[in-house]
DNA sequence: AATAAATAGGTAAAATAATATCGATAAAAA
DNA sequence: TTTTTATCGATATTATTTTACCTATTTATT
């Protein structure tokens, strides 16, 4: 086990070259050169090559580049696009909410197919068609459709003990929203989306200008 | 310019420290090791002692630790969630609405001080005591209160004039939660909130696990 | 008081990631 | 047809990040 063969700063980089291939197949282009692409995204056309490379067999052409439907196929492909994976989500406050009107899941591969709470005033609704159920029926639920994804938008104090019962259920991917580190056995993969090392990042950069000028 | 002292990656993890070391204190604690913070976060400790050491001056005492107080204390303070920024948030949709309740963005030391949308239906209503006003103002009021930061919570179609609105009026540091790769001049920094980058990489290594088992 | 154990903090090494360089090749231009 | 140019794809180099190792020091133990 424990094959890896990408990056994790690669597989950032992938859902970003797709936004950026998009639009230029958008606007007419067929083909595209490492360095379009590099130049649009303020990187190194090398590490677009390579990445490129990582995800593609298809072989670009000199002096025109790549073709632009074959790599966004490839990407995508790689990145699971094209074939879905089901999840639910659990925590359906504000941010939860959100998540579940969220157009983006569907784009990326990911199908939510049931939402949990504690409030049982939100039992039986539905938002955006996917259905509210108590999180008494969660391990059911995740068992009996054999999911093997969640996302998790609950409150701070009940994250852990939902974490838990997720993979004792059989979720081996958790993508995180509460801001707790997430305790998991081996096996199972927990991923942050943390607004705080977003901002983290983002304040010390404007900070140090700030500072300096 | 371009003084860089400090990766991204231990930005990254300090926030992830902070609230291992806040666990920590609330159950007692009084000194912590890196040894400790290692192992609650899977991390090696040289590593943990390194970013400690870039963000702290205060020494810890051999077959002791650190003292919790003090550590949270200065990577708070480097952090900046002692002394508050004020921002604006764009875009009060399903998520930017969330994000106007969310209480993180107080803690991590920014002050969203006013909101804006293009829906005239929102406009004088507040959410969690920030108003709302019309997108129209927004350059003024980016100028008057000095504003330096803002969060995009826009759609995908209007991230990027936002963002050049935004950027004319003085903002230098801009948190998106839109999927677009926005463009920026030198000396503007973005950071991307992506839920496509955390998915591709979270869905790929489910993937390699289903595939191999 | 002497010894043992744990840990900080610095330095060295290893691993990883990003970037530069270069030959081959296909398209365009002369 | 020949030359020029842009680009790929491979390899080499550089930079960065992570990890390992070692010494000094402080506390606890004998």
């Amino acid at each position: 086990m424990d094959i890896k063969l990408i990056s994790n700063a690669t597989l950032k980089r992938l859902p970003v070259y797709l936004r950026c291939l998009h639009e230029m197949a958008s606007s007419g282009e067929e083909y595209v050169s490492s360095v379009a692409i590099a130049e649009n995204l303020n990187l190194n056309s090398v590490q677009v090559k390579k990445d490129i490379a990582v995800v593609s067999s298809s072989s670009g052409k000199p002096k025109v580049g790549f073709k632009l439907s074959t790599l966004i196929h490839d990407i995508e492909n790689f990145l699971g696009y094209t074939k879905t994976q089901k999840a639910c989500l659990i925590g359906v406050g504000k941010l939860g909410s959100a998540l579940l009107s969220y157009k983006g899941f569907e784009k990326y591969g990911l199908q939510i197919v049931g939402a949990f709470d504690v409030n049982e005033q939100l039992f039986g609704n539905t938002i955006n068609g996917i259905s509210i159920y108590s999180t008494a029926e969660l391990t059911e639920f995740v068992k009996e459709n054999q999911l093997y994804m969640a996302v998790l938008a609950v409150r701070e104090k009940d994250a852990q003990s939902v974490c838990d019962e997720l993979v004792k259920a059989g979720i081996i991917g958790i993508l995180n929203f509460a801001p707790v580190n997430l305790q998991v056995p081996q096996g199972v993969f927990v991923q942050d989306v943390d607004i705080a090392a977003s901002l983290a990042i983002l304040s010390t950069k404007v900070k140090t200008v700030l500072e300096n000028k």
